[in-house]
DNA sequence: CGCATGCTTTGATCGGCGTCAATGCCGGCC
DNA sequence: GGCCGGCATTGACGCCGATCAAAGCATGCG
């Protein structure tokens, strides 16, 4: 059985809830709905107007583009405690896909547009949150533009280390060693999202494993053997 | 001499100004101030705290990051009308640079904070724009991953036409035959926005000279002759 | 069990873009 | 005017990653 009371929700502290006091959160819960989405299954289309505003309490959402030439183009992840959706806007660009298992808390566009009305924190929140997102993205469009295919698989397995590991171990002085987690892409997924090929992917990763940096035990497993040799991995222009 | 009243802005239509009535306008000018800055001059620096917010009244700037390896790169651009700064913030990620002479419209961070509490329409329409910008950059990110050499450059020609031209002849039928601007970026900038090399550009340059879309009248002009062919070259995986 | 299907890995070859190098062009300064 | 330094163009060559191809390896179904 899932959270559906915010005293049981598992990003609390982390999402944009954690702008308001228990009191403002208990007016605002019954506004809420708890959505559970199976791997596939879609929040958001591409052109739609955008119906709903959600928080991320648990599992991985990808948000992607289709090309004119048929193939996919992930441009970004969404991970527990991230929110999603364009309050104040007609239309917005992307797909938003759940790659695991995912529970969201939604809102109705036009009640979280009064909720943000109501609660200016939470509006602050959200626009920091936003801009610091904003040049998330732009730290990404660098390493797009200039890494290799070695700095990219590298860089994108510390990335995704560090947002799903540390929610136990709790962000303390960087990845322990020997962390272990699943990835939740295929090869496929990971090619789009670094604008690579299913076989260089493939090829970095087990270059990763030989030299002893990364653990591949079957499957989507990673093991982090070595996260300073990994980041620097991520670097090497 | 230049405009320090708003009734004389050029962008109080678009910035995020437009927002306000001519009251509400009347209220914030004394807080904000006018700046020029010159080619080269630098508004903010990688890792300052964001002291200032501002609108770009003319001209054109650089968001860049310096990587680690000494080369320089450019994440952004910002035109007039565009809004800068990272209020509710600590630190922000980039360096803003001049491209041109710029003249802006300065307010202190603290100060525009407070504004944007006043003025809920404002916040509202910052939010919005900034998640519009975030589509914006993810767009990019496409392009950046997947496209060839030749779609970057064509793509980016496109793109600054569209931004420069049509403050004249208000953005009917897409661009005029024959729209003549001048580049605010020289090649290697270019290269930098594009995660190319100079030589690539330059040639990728010529081959759209040679094919009759764009002329190239010496220095830092372009004449988009075949906007058409320009857009769809820039498509072209 | 045996086969089919989809994902992953590995190998061989090819092409685009980066690298290195030389030349051309233009504005500034003596 | 003539020299000089910065930027742009053009050419030759090599390397990284895409492409094409085939062989593991799992999972599910008859």
């Amino acid at each position: 059985m899932l959270a559906h009371r915010c005293s049981d929700c598992g990003v609390r502290d982390r999402s944009l809830c954690s702008s308001l006091t228990d009191e403002e959160l208990a007016a605002i819960v019954p506004l809420g709905q708890h959505r559970h989405m199976a791997r596939g299954d879609a929040l958001l289309h591409e052109g739609d107007s955008p119906l709903v505003c959600a928080n991320v309490q648990a599992g991985v959402l990808k948000i992607a583009s289709v090309t004119r030439s048929g193939a996919e183009s992930i441009v970004g992840l969404l991970y527990p405690g991230d929110f999603v959706g364009h309050p104040f806007a007609g239309t917005h660009e992307f797909d938003v896909v759940a790659l695991t298992e995912v529970d969201l808390c939604v809102f109705p566009r036009l009640v979280f547009e009064r909720m943000l009305g109501d609660h200016r924190r939470m509006e602050q929140m959200l626009l920091s949150r936003t801009l610091a997102e904003l040049d998330r993205a732009r730290g990404w469009l660098v390493q797009m533009a200039r890494a290799t295919a070695a700095a990219k698989v590298a860089g994108f397995l510390d990335d995704m280390a560090q947002r799903l590991v540390p929610s136990d171990c709790q962000r303390g002085l960087g990845l322990g060693i020997g962390a272990r987690f699943d990835l939740p892409l295929s090869r496929g997924e990971i090619a789009d999202l670094l604008g690579l090929t299913i076989e260089t992917v493939s090829r970095q990763m087990t270059r990763l494993g030989a030299a002893g940096i990364i653990g591949l035990p079957g499957g989507r497993g990673i093991i982090v053997v070595n996260p300073a040799a990994l980041a620097a991995a991520a670097q090497d222009s």
